[in-house]
DNA sequence: TTAAAATTTTAGACAAATCTAAAAATTTGT
DNA sequence: ACAAATTTTTAGATTTGTCTAAAATTTTAA
């Protein structure tokens, strides 16, 4: 598989996760910054290698094979993304550009072996779950903290918006995984929230709660 | 630049540093199994952009541009050589694929930390140096076994040939970098030698000999 | 020194992945 | 329900890196 291909699967899978059922061109041409005419072509392509099952059309989803394929490359993903973060003193807002290189390279023994050096994580930087060996996946977060009630209390456990200016947000706001929170109080105009973190008080726009994964 | 350019430049470094001076079209396409036809035309763009120097029927040799890059190719490929072997449990035939591999990565963070990571190694699993952030590199091996006076002592301390089928031979005969070796007696007939070994006695052909550098 | 051999370059083709522009199909809104 | 808007596909072009076959150049050797 090319790198091209490999990030054609992990795109539909990624889409696929956020609203399950057939994926549309546009969707994926999005996702992708490419234009509608060429995810066709790379569509019809993987379709024929029985990656993906596509009628013209109506969109395409991910074959049996092709989700094992997807779910192999976001097993590298993470595990670099990891390798990165707890080895190389890299940030959780500068590993995906680089993860996005290090997962295309093909080595079954050095991602065996880098789970392994890494005690076999669970979870990446970001909270995400990294698939195993056979491509097994812990569920994914549900709870997000905008949805809680007021006076409940929770750990933060995941981001939805991985992006360096969501993250970058996150650091300057001393708010990173594992922090305890509480729902002090929830304005009915901007639903925005008032949250005790560890030992302060923030104030966080619905935007920003609704990104954080709680458990 | 592309994968495809960095090995361009990495043959011309590797063919430059076995004979200096002006590098043959046809050399270049056998040490990257390509065409004569298809190195003149990665020959053209390369020089067009400043990184070879070439004469038509003449042949290649690096700019000092040129030179840098490779050079900063082949520090990533040596490193990610050491990490392979320290950090991942690869032996040192497995090494040269996956590093073949993951020294197009482009991120200087990723370099300089995984150098520290390593505690800045000199030199990768087969003895060969490893640039630094500079481009500095130690000079390299000159001694062979093969020219050693009879009875003279050395340590083995890197390969000439690191193919896989000559780092297996060595592995299956006990002989690894750093061994004590002397020189017990030269073989006139076909210039074999045996010696002593550590605490064993071993004949070694003309061919092993002569890919082994000493100390 | 000059004809044969070897090397190198050119010309033209091809596959992969992309793009633009236009055509085809589907969906939407009244 | 059907015309307009949107989405998707097709057709054809482009770029990169490769190839084959033929032409040009250089080297070898009689």
């Amino acid at each position: 598989m090319t790198q091209s291909e490999e990030n054609y699967l992990k795109a539909v899978y990624h889409l696929e996760k956020m609203s399950p059922g057939f994926i549309a061109t546009n969707a994926i041409a999005e996702e992708m910054k490419t234009k509608p005419s060429s995810v066709t072509d790379m569509v019809k392509k993987l379709s024929e290698k029985g990656l993906l099952h596509y009628k013209k059309y109506q969109g395409v989803s991910l074959s049996s094979l092709g989700a094992q394929k997807a779910l192999s490359i976001i097993r590298k993903h993470r595990l670099w993304e990891t390798f990165l973060v707890e080895k190389l003193n890299f940030t959780w807002d500068e590993v995906h550009e680089v993860a996005e290189q290090l997962e295309h390279v093909e080595s079954d023994k050095l991602v065996d072996q880098l789970d392994m050096f890494l005690s076999f994580p669970k979870v990446d930087p970001h909270g995400d779950p990294i698939p195993d060996k056979n491509g097994e996946l812990v569920e994914e977060h549900s709870k997000v903290l905008s949805k809680l009630p007021v006076n409940s209390s929770c750990v933060c456990v995941g981001v939805k918006d991985s992006s360096p200016s969501f993250l970058k947000y996150l650091d300057k706001n001393g708010i990173s995984l594992g922090n305890h929170m509480r729902i002090l109080e929830k304005e009915e105009f901007d639903n925005s929230i008032h949250i005790q973190i560890e030992d302060r008080k923030l104030h966080l726009s619905h935007l920003i709660a609704s990104n954080l994964y709680v458990k």
